[in-house]
DNA sequence: ATGGAAATGATAATCATTTCCATTTTGTGA
DNA sequence: TCACAAAATGGAAATGATTATCATTTCCAT
């Protein structure tokens, strides 16, 4: 685990939530890190690789990153304000697993995200 | 409704499932018709707004879009080959909607995607 | 201390999407 | 049919996120 990505993961530690990589480098650039953009894209690649941040997408398609839980867990996302609720997805597991059996495939994971406007928005 | 947007509904109609505006301007482009980008993005998004067609997007964020009333599907993908397979999601659409009511959220969509190796790979 | 591998970051490239603007088409009233 | 305003169109340039390049720096084991 090199600098860079301790730096990121801290910073999403602090603020919680998701942000966006140009968001993140902003954050650390006003703290008087110069850590490169390059770096930052680079860090939250390698960290959501090894599953130890979530990559999800804004509605305008602008990567947003955040911590993993130690559970495995959905997102049910505002459209609107774009809080973030964690939610179980037992009947997602189910299915993933029921159909992956049915074709045959093996080694298999699934995403599965809800989106909608909150009562709020 | 004007003529590129006829001519969209169209194309959508043709290829069924998801495509990318940019895939959808060379389609018509190699059909010989001399539609511009802009025109393409411009008739997308109104038929978005009129509730015509969804926008979803791919896992690099692209934008792609499909006539609404399509069935809803989820997809199996294969990670070695790319070889992927329509599938029903009939919990999913039934966990989306629970969860979502629980939560007071409304306007809701989702996205569910299956991944691993097929029997070949 | 030293050599090689990994990490870094500035810059440039890429690619989807939007904006701008000049031109063409369309619809409508005289 | 004609003239003219409004809508539609499309090419080019702008934008903004993300990725590739590459020279330089930092690490680390020897």
């Amino acid at each position: 685990m090199n600098k860079s990505n301790l730096k990121l993961i801290a910073v999403l530690e602090r603020t919680g939530g998701f942000a966006s990589a140009q968001e993140l480098h902003q954050i650390l650039r006003r703290e008087g890190d110069g850590i490169g953009l390059t770096t930052v894209y680079r860090a939250l690649q390698t960290l959501v690789d090894d599953k130890i941040v979530d990559l999800l997408r804004r509605e305008d398609g602008e990567a947003i990153y955040r911590l993993c839980g130690d559970t495995h867990h959905h997102h049910l996302v505002c459209k609107g304000c774009g809080n973030t609720v964690e939610i179980e997805g037992g009947a997602v597991e189910k299915w993933a697993k029921v159909i992956a059996e049915e074709y045959g495939f093996r080694d298999v994971g699934h995403t599965a995200e809800i989106f909608g406007l909150c009562e709020k928005c």
